[in-house]
DNA sequence: CAGATCTCAGCTATACTGAAATGC
DNA sequence: CGCATTTCAGTATAGCTGAGATCT
């Protein structure tokens, strides 16, 4: 009685049927909970990246995404425009810089940045990055249909734009739903 | 040159103009990327709700609603139902324990269990998390309609229940868009 | 000097793994 | 014995912080 005497749907005492993997639900609470969806959805999406990019891929694929868009640029900038760590930032270019797929150059006007430029290996490696990881998209995003997807696509991006401060002009998806 | 002569928008040298925070925006390779939106939609999340509720919040909050709606069952089916790991679910238990929001005891049907069960003062606790919780919701999804954030709960409830096996049954909320 | 940049070392939280102890 | 449960110890990674070195 200590469980809750209103609304307890049943009382097991030795729960043996209910333990059938894919039968199993979460309580009510948690699935209308969005934090607990997204953190789970998060966790499925990080699954899903590492089954098909290696594990520096997540990173790699931000820097020369960033690099291939915005042209070279400090590796201050670059981070604030990924949302990574500086620390993180450094690390990353230090791998990219000993495979050849970005340089660092000092900046003929500061000398203290270093000026991040792109390498055609690095194209090379950013367009192979790009099929590994639209392939993990694509076992993400399974179950929706593409309206689904792109609807979910729109929602997301609204929510980092406004917790993230992104400044996002050109905004002219299918459908935001409804 | 070896940044992309084809669709490089402009090749800045000594970028100070965009440094500008809250104009900045993301390479659009990763704003069109499910798994990166989420993964930051994720920190968000993870943001807001240790704004609202302590480090061991969201933890206790899943183990209690799962006690209240499920009763009394082991520690194994708890963290399956949850999706929590057999390891974590063992030291939430010892701090609810030792709080006085549970108690646990050997299964008279299996003495190798522990049946695990939600106190009167369990309940107190959940049902003041589930205020904190709750502002930490109205946070993150401040910036969407409520058929926006219905429709959002809605697609990311498709996921989970695709990824992770899950079998609810009773799914009846406003509209999952279009 | 203030201020920005880059780098390194370390910290914390989370998620997961292995293995032991126990009991069916 | 196999199998499940509980617990503890350890690993790996991500995100972040502090401080030093360098430069304007």
């Amino acid at each position: 009685m200590n469980v809750g005497d209103s609304n307890t749907p049943v009382r097991v005492t030795c729960m043996k049927a209910e333990d059938h993997y894919g039968e199993i639900s979460p309580p009510r609470r948690l699935w209308h909970t969005p934090t607990w969806l997204i953190s789970h959805v998060a966790g499925d999406a990080h699954r899903a990246m590492v089954e098909f990019v290696e594990a520096t891929g997540r990173t790699d694929y931000a820097v020369l995404a960033g690099l291939e868009e915005f042209g070279a640029l400090s590796q201050a900038a670059l981070g604030r425009r990924l949302g990574l760590d500086r620390s993180d930032v450094s690390v990353a270019l230090d791998r990219l810089e000993s495979e050849g797929s970005l340089t660092r150059e000092p900046d003929p006007a500061h000398a203290r940045r270093k000026l991040v430029s792109m390498t055609p290996a690095g194209r090379r490696h950013l367009d192979h990055l790009e099929s590994r990881i639209s392939r993990a998209q694509q076992q993400l995003l399974a179950p929706l249909s593409p309206t689904e997807a792109a609807t979910l696509v729109s929602l997301l991006q609204q929510l980092v734009q406004h917790h993230r401060g992104y400044c996002v002009t050109s905004m002219s998806e299918s459908g935001t739903g409804s």
